[in-house]
DNA sequence: TCACAATATTTGAGCATTCAAGCATCAGGA
DNA sequence: TCCTGATGCTTGAATGCTCAAATATTGTGA
């Protein structure tokens, strides 16, 4: 496809498309520096640590996780695989499927998480939840939750 | 501050940071490797490809570039040294100011610039512009710039 | 039953980003 | 003029993510 067959973007789409994107950037690495800083994990770790803690039993198969938070198998591999160093979590083999593998969240992973998370909630009500109205939180969400399922499907 | 002092996110509060957070890092994640796929280059570069290229001379302080991409200093100095080496860019010292380099964009940097940008274009109207009404784009345009402004003051 | 494709996950290399520290230059006051 | 703190940028170490390749197990059709 050459230059010339490309609709440009107007003023207006690359005015939202910038504002979009640069602050789903920056509050994303607030969030992540906040983390780091006061509970020495990023937020994707967190947010493993709390699937985890949503799942039955607190235990999930690799692949039940990386599809519920959309990361890579790799991704979620390697984020498993320190956050058992740090004795977050447990792995062991599924029994049903000896391909598969189950994590589990251990005592001190759920100490870490209940730790971690006033802080947290704190920074996302301070950069987003505290900051849009109802009416436009409810936009947000219709339009993020339409892109997501177009995304993924 | 203890775990009882933090007003917790309502489901609704949960279901709009959740899906928000996670499309915007999928749409990120797409862009970058289509970026890096078709053009050998990540999201980063490509936006200070397109800064430089929008710059009175095709040419920027360092700090000015930083600034206008929200980009950390030592980030934006990465970046532009991995840039500089593949022959996209060349920096050279202020004259203004010892202290200072400007980042010059050279021929070669802006033809890159110009075969990638209608493929990155494609992608960002595919999975986001295209996807969303007008008055949808209003109003992601509005919340965003708002949640921008508080961010960054 | 056996071969072979599909599935679940891991691994290693390479690049990007962050933080902390470092270096050079500039600006302002004694 | 000199000293000192501030500024602009870079550097190196540590970590995380992506891709491609590897491993192990399961399902399937002949």
């Amino acid at each position: 496809m050459t230059v010339a067959e490309v609709p440009w973007l107007t003023d207006e789409e690359q005015a939202t498309w910038r504002a979009f994107s640069t602050v789903s950037r920056l509050v994303e690495g607030a969030l992540d520096r906040q983390l780091v800083r006061d509970s020495g994990m990023s937020h994707a770790h967190y947010s493993i640590l709390v699937a985890l803690s949503e799942s039955e039993g607190e235990t999930a198969r690799m692949g039940d996780l990386a599809d519920f938070l959309q990361f890579s198998p790799s991704r979620m591999s390697h984020a498993v695989r320190r956050m058992e160093e740090a004795g977050w979590i447990e792995r062991r083999r599924c029994s049903s499927d000896g391909r598969g593998q189950e994590a589990m969240l251990t005592p001190r992973g759920r100490e870490t998480l209940e730790r971690a998370a006033p802080g947290h909630v704190r920074e996302v009500r301070r950069l987003f939840v505290d900051q849009i109205e109802p009416e436009e939180r409810d936009q947000i969400r219709r339009i993020s939750e339409m892109l997501l399922t177009r995304m993924v499907e």
